[in-house]
DNA sequence: TTTACTTAGTCCCGAGAACGAACTAAAGGG
DNA sequence: CCCTTTAGTTCGTTCTCGGGACTAAGTAAA
């Protein structure tokens, strides 16, 4: 149980004027309205944050009537941090401001079976130049994490690792977390949605379920791996199971599809690029993806009831051409009316991902 | 955001000390240790307890060493509030003191196709004698439900309805829930559990999901409803779709097949008792929904990966019989080494449901 | 019996946080 | 020039907890 001192309130009444001012500048009375905080809360946490250099005061507000008010803004750069995503075929590190900017990126891929410990050598060595200076370095990869520890990562082909030790080694604070979770994690904290379910569909299938404003984690971490729900299919699946949904959903399976109607493609790409040509067999694959995902969509909905989704990894580039398709399933599937016309995004950040974990934790 | 001041304080404090107490006996040096705070902040809290009448000193310790301490406990009836289980049959009408002990109970069945006005409008005549004195009324039915309007209700035929108010007529606080969400809290509350799944199995299935202490509810309130997941079957459900999960787990699907295999029963009360006497057609059938189950579980497990699965409503009854097909079936299917020895257990208060609603919220 | 030690619980004061009222600041309108 | 309105500050009040000094009540050993 919390201890709930006074200090305690401090924090989390900064944190709330923090929050606030991410999603656009301020005046003191504003604040003091959103927070609920009297003027003189308000004005206090300010000149702090004022001292500290967080914040900057800019233009002034030009009301109808009264006194003006000073507009306050996060100072852009004040604070950042690294964000190193461990995927499949590659490596991306990257720099965020708290605005949510990349300030930089890097991308590498690596040779195929590097187990974790060169994996994250090969990063050490990244960050050096570039610290001190981030607050903290979060790490993100697809599969079940509690803790530090890595339980089960199929697609990686990694299992039961604590990575404490590796981590050790890094001179910053780091933080881990699935892919999924970190990615949902991001969105409640750069744009403040409280109820969402953020998809990570690649090869491998994994949600991050925001509710409430809290991540869903369940007792080991493995909320949200609906991935490896059972389905009726028949395929193997990387867990060692048959039939998770994600044999059916993953892109592994639409490639498979377009193969067998007789498209040819070698790997994703080019089945995109077929895609955006406007070949037929392309289009239809994903149209069949489409209506698969609009089905699990609905079963989403009852299973979490977000109030919007967004969908990420790969799949986001396929999603003009798989939106329709989609939307159609979804609303001939949904539960409830209001499911019917559940929002549905691809992710806006292309293949960066923004994914800053522990962000808040680093604070 | 929370206001955070200093009376918040006092009131969670409070209320982790009751929590804890909930739990058994303590003295007010193990209250500082669980809770963390100083021991005179507990003396003070305790102090104004004792004066409420809501606290009583009992039994000393006798510590190896040292001076013995005060047990302090809750006091019987200090605090009580009423349930209302609005079922598909019938409804239930008790009442609970706040350790969970039920006080009284009473039940009754209503004319088929009977309206929520008719059945709240019984309800309030059979709770006027009793009032004042509880706390509050907490409602339970197996539907969508969202700050006391009813979204929809398939087994019940209810649908888009506002009942605050019907509500408001009655003298006393009310608080409207979803009654797999209202009896998962329940758990919360009288056993402290912070993960957890609650299955409430009839007619219908719905899960009340806790994670991390807090009940998951989604943007409107629809999460946890896996009855309503879509499946690969076949049979209309009473929600207007066609293969819903609960065609196949509910225990309708138990009575069928068990008719299909050449059984004979009129009613799943009929079916129990041919189990209890050991038929075979009859344990059959229950295995063949052990097993589904197990699967099934085996699935919620990746959802919402809870630390413990509690199975209610009527199945709480076949439990023992459905015990063993169930735990292997899910041992099977487990997608992490921890779902396969996941907990599972029957709900312990028989067909007395034990869901005191929004008491929480009473106090 | 006395003393040392241990744990339980009380009392009181100080620190820190927020609140709210009174105040100053800076505009517009008549 | 005064009135109204809104922004923001200052200061005194109130409330909470924490922590140290203290008392209370037991066991163990000298």
């Amino acid at each position: 149980m919390r201890k709930g001192d006074t200090q305690e309130i401090r924090r989390l009444n900064r944190r709330a004027i923090l929050a606030h001012l991410r999603r656009g500048p301020l005046t003191r009375a504003d604040l003091s309205r959103l927070t609920g905080l009297a003027k003189s809360a308000v004005s206090r946490l300010v000149d702090e944050l004022l001292q500290e250099g967080l914040l900057e005061e800019g233009a002034f507000t030009s009301p109808p009537v009264g006194r003006p008010g000073t507009l306050l803004h996060l100072r852009p750069g004040a604070r950042f941090a690294l964000g190193a995503e461990l995927g499949v075929e590659e490596t991306v590190l990257l720099a965020l401001d708290w605005r949510g900017e990349v300030l930089w990126a890097k991308e590498w891929s690596h040779p195929r079976e590097a187990g974790p410990r060169e994996r994250l050598e090969r990063l050490l060595q990244e960050i050096l130049p570039h610290v001190p200076g981030p607050l903290g370095l979060g790490f993100t990869l697809p599969g079940v994490v509690v803790e530090d520890r890595l339980l089960l990562a199929p697609n990686l082909g990694w299992k039961n690792l604590d990575l404490r030790p590796l981590l050790s080694h890094f001179p910053l604070p780091t933080a881990l977390e699935n892919d999924a979770k970190a990615s949902a994690l991001s969105e409640v904290f750069f744009h403040g949605e409280a109820n969402l379910a953020y998809l990570v569909l690649s090869t491998g299938l994994g949600i991050g379920v925001v509710s409430d404003s809290r991540i869903l984690r369940g007792a080991g971490g493995a909320a949200g791996e609906l991935g490896h729900w059972l389905g009726q299919g028949h395929k193997p699946c990387a867990c060692g199971r048959v039939g998770c949904l994600e044999t059916e959903l993953g892109l592994g399976a639409l490639l498979e599809h377009y193969r067998s109607l007789g498209g040819k493609a070698g790997a994703l790409e080019a089945l995109l690029q077929q895609a955006k040509q406007g070949e037929a067999l392309a289009l239809e694959a994903i149209h069949h993806l489409g209506e698969a995902l609009g089905r699990f969509l609905a079963n989403l909905a009852v299973a979490y009831d977000p109030a919007r989704v967004v969908i990420g990894g790969k799949a986001a580039e396929f999603f003009p051409y798989l939106e329709q398709s989609l939307r159609q399933s979804l609303a001939a599937h949904a539960f409830l009316e209001a499911h019917r016309s559940l929002p549905v995004q691809p992710s806006l950040y292309g293949h960066l991902p923004r994914r800053w974990v522990g962000l808040a934790s680093f604070w």
